[in-house]
DNA sequence: TATGAATGAGGTTTCATTCAT
DNA sequence: TATGAATGAAACCTCATTCAT
């Protein structure tokens, strides 16, 4: 039986018609991804979206209700599914420095595939709706970081003294600012890099 | 001989005048640069800047030719101040270790109080007039830190190896990260937050 | 397929909506002729032409992409339309005053009809684009009253003596000074008027 | 005693102030009067005027009320003195002929040094206030063509059966007309032209 | 007398959004 | 489901005008 609301709503007839209807909408919110990690919220219009979807603006609203929720579901999407990704890194049980590194390559890696580095780390400018969200995924993520680097210090592998909190923050300050520097170079390139950034933050820049 | 032109040319009548027309000015871009770093360009409106000078929307236009023109003029001012003062770090000529802790440190300040790292480094989703003068002040920034490390490698105060590009651009991403991480905390802290970064870069997280 | 166009470029999806759309942007345009003759281009206001469509002003532009380019197309439509339906007039073969006698009538009311007076002969105040457009409209037109005039002198039906192109301006003169003297009478007393013009123009005031 | 009002009630002090304040102002109407003229009323702005008196625009308030106001008083102005100055012409006790040839000269002439066709004839588009004004004026004008026309007829000078009224538009027409054609061409064409204008409407196009 | 500062009304334009089809 | 039409809020900007100096 049909419903009265709205088709975002996913409340539809058949089985098909609601697969059909969802992948739809991933093919929109991916858009949306995409164009608000190129030109921000606020620069982004229906229209890019739509564009890049192949229809016209107002067809979007069989999928999302509005701009804003539109940004905050691509949020949420993509925070969630970097989180889910990252987690399974940092809580290995390997020596922490291999599992920095490993979690510094992915991290760099996700963030370019994920655009999560724009909703998650960017967040001035955005609706202030959307910010306890990201703020909430944002604590956590950090979290992972200090209680990896935690565990290294208990066991001898990070330096002792070192604050874990302040040790996470640089290091994603670092990896965050490699992703607005590099913009969009291709992969390999970036690969390389972070490597090379992993080597940095543990071994240092002076000779040991 | 009145001035033909418009206010904003500061063509002014007397000496009195002129100061006071350039303290104005001032005023209208210092708002200006606080408007556009907390919300972007695009987010940010006229009324934002005016409210912050005391002032109607068209109030501004005696100042500036327009949004666009105060942004350019905001990128050029805070840029280049910020440059004359980094270059001098740079280039002194001290042991590498040192200077770069120092730079590191004073990079951070800096960038707080000019707002600079908005305008220089996160390029996406400005008007197109304005990328090239940014996108020269960029290199020619990071040109200077290169230099300073190649000169630690040959001194051997930097790790043989070291790819001066590839660590200056490790290091900036580092402090601009860490500038939208910590976003506008109490100066103190972050000014403990920058030995600790230069801690990180300089001998790396795993024991020595 | 969809367009991926604003609706002003009328690639619109089927043959009904398109006929629709034409229709509907025509008379956009003949209410943004009727305005702009009327006030003039700058005093005229894109609420004027929106009230007079009976929409808001922003609805005017689903059809047309600025003022001025409504101006364009306007000058464009009238122009070439005037242009098209007197040349067949002047290029009659016929004897020279019975053709220019019902040139003027026909000039006279397709002027009015047209209001093409406004956009091909008062140009001043008009933005810079349209202008050579005009410029060129205006020539072409006067070049087929002096090949009808000259046609005339060499069958000696025009007096022996006359400078076609002067007696083209004057004739076009008296005509374009007429629509201006005459505003928007009731179209009966135009056409007497138009009789009598040509009386004047063909036989001269005094006595023969 | 000096007044409490605005100075352009010319109220003032001494006598050479007076003069001094009357010559300033009529610079300020003369420059009103050419932009006006050039741009139009609406399209013209008090920038532009001021420019050409040498003076920023809320100088011009010590001559003028408001824009609105200049422009009335550059109407009574320049409408008052081309009266005048043509109702001498057209009360001559000549022959109509020559009197009508003269007439059309100084027309034509004096239109262009005072520029009294933007203002009386062109009326369409300027504001409501100084419309009856212009009207007023043009009435009496065309009415002093009227009486020198139907005088002619009485004396067999004009052809019989011409409809004074109408021979009047019709001139006027072409004389107004022509300063729209012509644009701004140097005197000396301008007077060939006027001459050529004249035969036209004597003598008509059709060889005698 | 003239100026620079400031205002407020009004203009063009963009864009998210709604709705009938 | 998707579209074209239309809306209304809000943006940038211009300009006549006022006012303290």
């Amino acid at each position: 039986m049909p419903s009265d609301k709205a088709p975002h709503d996913a409340r539809l007839g058949s089985d098909y018609k609601r697969r059909k209807h969802r992948q739809r909408r991933d093919a929109v919110l991916d858009a949306a991804a995409a164009v608000f990690a190129a030109k921000g919220f606020h620069n982004a219009t229906l229209k890019d979206i739509a564009e890049r979807v192949g229809v016209l603006p107002a067809g979007l609203y069989h999928y999302v209700e509005s701009k804003e929720a539109a940004l905050i579901e691509v949020c949420r999407r993509s925070g969630r599914a970097f989180l889910e990704s990252m987690k399974a890194s940092l809580e290995e049980d390997r020596p922490a420095p291999e599992l920095l590194r490993d979690a510094i390559r992915r991290h760099i890696q996700n963030n370019r595939r994920e655009l999560v580095y724009i909703f998650a780390f960017r967040r001035s400018g955005l609706p202030g709706t959307v910010l306890p969200d990201l703020q909430a995924m944002a604590s956590e993520y950090q979290a992972q970081w200090e209680a990896a680097i935690a565990r290294g210090v208990d066991r001898g592998e990070i330096a002792g003294g070192t604050d874990p909190r302040t040790a996470a923050i640089a290091l994603l300050a670092m990896l965050n600012g490699a992703v607005e520097w590099y913009g969009r170079l291709p992969p390999a390139s970036v690969d390389t890099a972070a490597g090379q950034f992993a080597d940095i933050a543990l071994n240092g820049l002076t000779p040991r």
